[in-house]
DNA sequence: TCGTATTGCTTGAAGTATCAAGTTCCCTGT
DNA sequence: ACAGGGAACTTGATACTTCAAGCAATACGA
């Protein structure tokens, strides 16, 4: 059976390969499943790797901390919480909760949208403002050894085109339930 | 201030190149930091999408899945807990928790190792087994329309060795409290 | 054969994520 | 002016992850 990142082991098609009929499911080939795992080994420790940087040095995920990064380039420090959600890539679920614990920590403060009663903003602190302040060289440090110290010009450049054209293809557009923009 | 994902704003250096002194940090420049945000989103939105998709076929996240290919490739469909971890990249005691999980599903049974017994084998039952089967090939057909479907060969081939490098560069060596391989 | 360190795995608590409602407010058409 | 639908955000329950201990068994040196 392959199983997007699993090698032929009980399927009698031998492992790569397109499967026998018309319909069958194309299987990932061997070079493609090599390039799959390394995709997901690579992704899952780096993001353990950065969460726990994050967690040691700032107190928090490195999630939360992208939601500072966001605030602290908008305009005045605030930000609309849909929009946030969506340069985030995150929930609107998610984000109430999140900023909700970044409130808690003073990071972070709500205010109410003059203009749309419904609305609010997520407003950067000065204390956040700190922390970002404080926190940010040992994370940049971090992902430049992590990543680009480790990489020709060359693959930094490939490496870029190819993720802007996968996250292309997850992004927007129609609508749906809570999420419209991961449709 | 440059922040890892976060372009120029509040620095008085200008967002790019490097700073001043000889031990400041070593920001991203612009294009470094297109990349790494074409990096984030792109896992970040790649990972969700994933999990929905696996949550909604087959009642499990991606990672539980992974567990579950892991287990079919090995060998008698067992494998110890801690390179079940391993293998997998994650804590022995998130795996403890997810085999708990699984085993209530009636996918993965527990089997104490004969020769030390403190080991404990995740066996692939018939049922995790049926779910596999039943459940892989939406899950490639998710992969491939996702990545495969919208990168050249040469893209593909570039993304899998930019992958195995930052791979590698975050993976064993050293000792260490629960994740002496991620160290 | 003890004693101690180490290994293999589990547990419980606290933090975070997800999903399905729920509330309030805005907008459109009538 | 108001009904209906949608948008913006929150909430609570449940699931999952993490962290720090904890227990039992093995390995090893004295």
């Amino acid at each position: 059976m392959n199983t997007a990142s699993a090698s032929a082991s009980t399927d009698g098609s031998g492992g790569s390969g397109s499967s026998g009929g018309s319909g069958g499911p194309r299987w990932l080939s061997d070079e493609e499943q090599r390039t799959w795992r390394a995709f997901m080994h690579a992704t899952t420790l780096l993001e353990d790797h950065l969460d726990r940087q994050l967690q040691r040095d700032a107190g928090m995920p490195h999630i939360y901390y992208g939601l500072l990064v966001q605030l602290v380039e908008a305009p005045r420090r605030r930000l609309r919480m849909t929009e946030l959600a969506m340069r985030a890539k995150i929930t609107r679920s998610r984000l109430s909760h999140a900023v909700a614990r970044l409130e808690k920590n003073g990071w972070v403060r709500r205010e109410d949208c003059p203009s749309d009663k419904r609305g609010q903003f997520a407003v950067l602190t000065d204390e956040g403002y700190g922390v970002l302040e404080r926190v940010a060289p040992g994370h940049v440090a971090a992902v430049r050894q992590a990543l680009f110290d480790r990489l020709t010009p060359e693959q930094q450049k490939a490496l870029g085109e190819a993720m802007l054209v996968i996250a292309e293809g997850l992004q927007p557009e129609g609508a749906g339930a809570d999420l419209p923009w991961l449709r």
